[in-house]
DNA sequence: GCAAAAGTGTTGAGGATACACCCATGG
DNA sequence: CCATGGGTGTATCCTCAACACTTTTGC
């Protein structure tokens, strides 16, 4: 019995901006809508909210179902609710991003599900209003990647430190001193050296680092400062 | 006729944290709820969505009719969506905050209107999930205004740099040096100089300034710096 | 041996902090 | 005349940006 019983009630869904890295372009995963309206055209991993979900289990759950994904770094982005943004019927939307070591699950993705990468820069036509989430996705992860060290998440647990450079790089569009960067990270005591070395990126090898999760957690909330010149960023 | 008919519909509410400054404290607006469960009770200014508006039409709605406020600043926040959050129904909610000037509704809200201001340190024990919103609204207007000069919206049109300093201070529980805070905020630019005195706080009286609009929207989003040592901060 | 990427130090400039005194005026 | 809050300048430090050469090794 419904206490509530005189008010409207709406649909709910949950759309989720995942992000990949592949060492040279950041990426998003998209699928093909499996129903209408605009069945067939590139979305968003999304999914209704069932009536005993809260909206973090209903974004894992969807995540999940779509595409195998368990375990990844998950945030809600933000609330969308204007009353026309589903032709069909009105239906209100919470935004999730997530950030995945892409190399992880390439394979998984591309035989058991039917997502599939794009660049940023050269993603489809999007249906609703999924192409304005991916924006306020990309600008968040700016915002938030500027100050907090959220990008590693896009990185398997040992990388290199150009894969990084290259990896913030791509995420804010610009150039950065490998001298600078390099101090930067280091002095920031996120990151432990390894004695092995990825040998795939040239002859001589670059050393393998991994997070330093003593740090990690005490770190995570100070702002640290990994872009040169934040101020002169459009974020 | 609805097309996803097969859906669960669910509920939706949104509150509003209504911050204020009234010269010496932060301070936030509640009402005693007008109906079950927890009638009485304090609350955020709160209430379900309608089918036919958006959300931000639905707190700006909200806001207006249990306050009278109208035109103010409002930014949506996070959607708390728990299944247990309301013990009648399950009801997701999306959290707003506001920031307004005290002074300019001061009256009108306690004598139209029930609703009455808190001190941040001394609310009383708040419904539902009510107080974790607060606690992340207040999270979220120290990390936004370390960096973006929002706190603007809580002070009247012409203000003193000693009562902006007294604002910064009271949002990040801190003190900060007169001759480098007011080097700071002149440096942004963001601010001009008036004739007038404000002989209210001090037998010299001190110059008022107002906002400069040209360079607040092109600085918004720019970092600036107006919290010493923002590492240090637990934000 | 050479091409291609990794790794590493120093210097200079500018911005941030620390710090103390004079000013204006109402009582 | 004095107490109270308002207003201002400077020296120092330190952080950040600019910048170039050596190392390794697969081919």
């Amino acid at each position: 019995m419904h206490k509530y019983s005189k008010q409207t009630r709406h649909l709910l869904a949950v759309d989720c901006v995942v992000f990949g890295f592949d060492g040279e372009t950041l990426k998003i995963l998209l699928i093909q809508r499996a129903f209408q309206p605009e069945k067939g055209n590139w979305s968003l991993m999304g999914g209704f909210v069932e009536a005993n979900e809260g909206l973090d289990e209903a974004s894992t759950r969807i995540l999940k179902q779509l595409t195998g994904l368990d375990g990844v770094y998950l945030e809600q982005l933000h609330t969308y609710g204007d009353t026309n943004r589903d032709p069909i019927e009105r239906t209100v939307s919470t935004a999730y991003f997530a950030l995945i070591d892409i190399n992880k699950y390439e394979t998984q993705l591309s035989n058991d599900y039917h997502a599939e990468w794009f660049p940023l820069t050269a993603a489809p036509k999007l249906i609703f209003d999924h192409a304005e989430m991916v924006e306020a996705a990309k600008r968040r992860i700016r915002y938030k990647a500027a100050l907090h060290p959220i990008l590693f998440e896009l990185l398997p647990k040992k990388f290199t430190i150009p894969q990084l450079q290259t990896l913030y790089e791509s995420v804010f569009n610009t150039t950065i001193d490998k001298r600078n960067f390099s101090k930067r990270v280091l002095a920031t005591g996120l990151v432990i050296k390894l004695a092995e070395k990825d040998k795939a990126g040239s002859k001589r090898g670059a050393y393998y680092y991994q997070l330093n999760m003593d740090n990690y957690y005490a770190k995570f909330q100070a702002f640290l400062n990994f872009i040169p010149n934040p101020d002169t960023l459009l974020l």
